[in-house]
DNA sequence: ATGAATCGCGCATAAACGTGCATAAACAAG
DNA sequence: CTTGTTTATGCACGTTTATGCGCGATTCAT
């Protein structure tokens, strides 16, 4: 049993936090973390949707509060893929940086997968990935100010490129739309895409993450070609050629672990 | 028996240091470090629940952390009394408004139970309440940027007061710390303080959420008069001379509905 | 359609709780 | 030293809370 929830009150107040932050829970699964049986998570669930928590569904319950507008569907589609990925560009993190962090699912994946205590200095434009790293005593967390655009859940705007001029960037993690290896990179929205323009020109060094679905796809407005990204961060699935195209046109690429589920035995 | 704590005294003091440590503890197992009964825990919890130090709960004692405290443990502390008074608050909003939310946990009660389509325009300080709002097509976002504190979980440096008088602020719901009948509000963080000072002086109109624990407590930052805000939401539980206080003083106080758990069928 | 998993409900049980009361130690005053 | 008072404590008893289990009903997947 875990620690934390030696009460009852804890337990529940455990799973309202994680319902709260828009997590799904399943009976089975809190049974078994919390040692007790099912009936007794049943009992917490029903309270919990009683105050408007949770909607309470075969097997568990769902958040209720959080909306499944654009950007919690991204968050949704190909997390572990994602997560490999972040896994990876966190190798390139040293303590000391100061690392910009764009608005991106991958780039939140990044963010909840840091360490506590590492020594870095976060700029991000995205509410979502500061309030991951809200908690982390060892990183220190700046975000642009403005009106915050609901498609990419950050701010995008004209000012956000003059607040981004206070800060001297080391690192800066792009967030992708769409790439294709002879086109580059492209977004949807004009006023994101310029600020990624502004971001790039910035940053003394530049990095994306693709996952294998956006290879290969176009979007209205360019951000740069493709050697304006310094390292390219792919799955271990991305085309070969791809993958020495890149290499040869002097870009770094780093392959994420492959899937586990999919290794062959 | 411990040695510290051959004296009641001494024993009930040990166990309020253990629980303004943030400490949760366990009835029985306090009565077998100390030799003593349950029973005699049970009244020293007791006091210690009264004095405001703890809550009881079914096995034992929470810590009830002041607003000192970091920010995650304030989100668990009596949330549903919280959500009783932002569910109250929510009466004060019009369509249309320019909201200012405060960092503040009942702030972000009041965030999470905002309605999708509600055409309100919301400025905040805090990367909890701005993410909690992202996904609502009604609500206009807008966050003050800047280097995050992590105790309060928001901007409260003196140029987020710059950034706010880009705003126009109808409505301002302050976060607070600590309640004093004669001495007012007051805050706990230098930075915190002298922001919610600038915001009173900004906001057309002004509103306070009160859980009944921060009655009557006191904090290092005086922040304004009992009269220097508008609007008071309270627990139906707090006490009638207070409430008929702030209403000769000219504040208007508002009733959250009532436990419904605590009802006398 | 059929089997497996999950659910709701009622019941039993154990632990924790509150209250009232008696006891004993500590303490102050005569 | 005695007496009365306060304080802390333990115990008994009835109540509340949290939990687990059994059973039939429901839901899901194949």
């Amino acid at each position: 049993m875990r620690d934390s929830s030696r009460f009852p009150t804890q337990r529940k107040q455990t799973i309202r936090n994680r319902l709260l932050a828009g997590v799904p829970v399943l009976s089975n699964d809190l049974a078994a973390e919390f040692g007790v049986s099912e009936d007794a998570i049943r009992r917490d669930l029903r309270s919990l949707s009683a105050e408007g928590v949770c909607e309470r569904v075969y097997g568990g319950a769902l958040p209720l509060s959080t909306a499944s507008g654009p950007l919690t569907s991204r968050l949704n589609d190909s997390p572990a893929e994602k997560s490999r990925l972040a896994a990876r560009a966190l190798d390139l993190i040293c303590a000391g940086e100061t690392v910009f962090l764009d608005s991106s699912s991958t780039n939140l994946s990044l963010a909840r997968q840091m360490p506590q205590v590492l020594g870095v200095n976060i700029v991000t434009n995205s509410v979502l990935i500061a309030a991951a790293l809200i908690e982390r005593p060892g990183i220190e967390v700046n975000i642009l100010g403005g009106r915050v655009n609901h498609h990419v859940g950050g701010r995008v705007d004209a000012k956000a490129l003059d607040a981004l001029a206070e800060y001297s960037i080391d690192r800066c993690f792009l967030g992708a739309c769409a790439f294709d290896p002879s086109e580059g990179l492209a977004g949807f929205d004009r006023d994101d895409v310029i600020f990624k323009r502004g971001l790039l020109e910035m940053a003394r060094s530049t990095a994306v993450m693709l996952t294998t679905e956006k290879l290969g796809t176009f979007a209205p407005y360019r951000i740069c070609k493709p050697t304006g990204i310094g390292t390219y961060i792919l799955s271990p699935d991305a085309g070969q050629t791809l993958r020495d195209g890149l290499s040869g046109a002097g870009c770094r690429v780093l392959l994420a672990e492959p899937d586990p589920l999919k290794e062959p035995i």
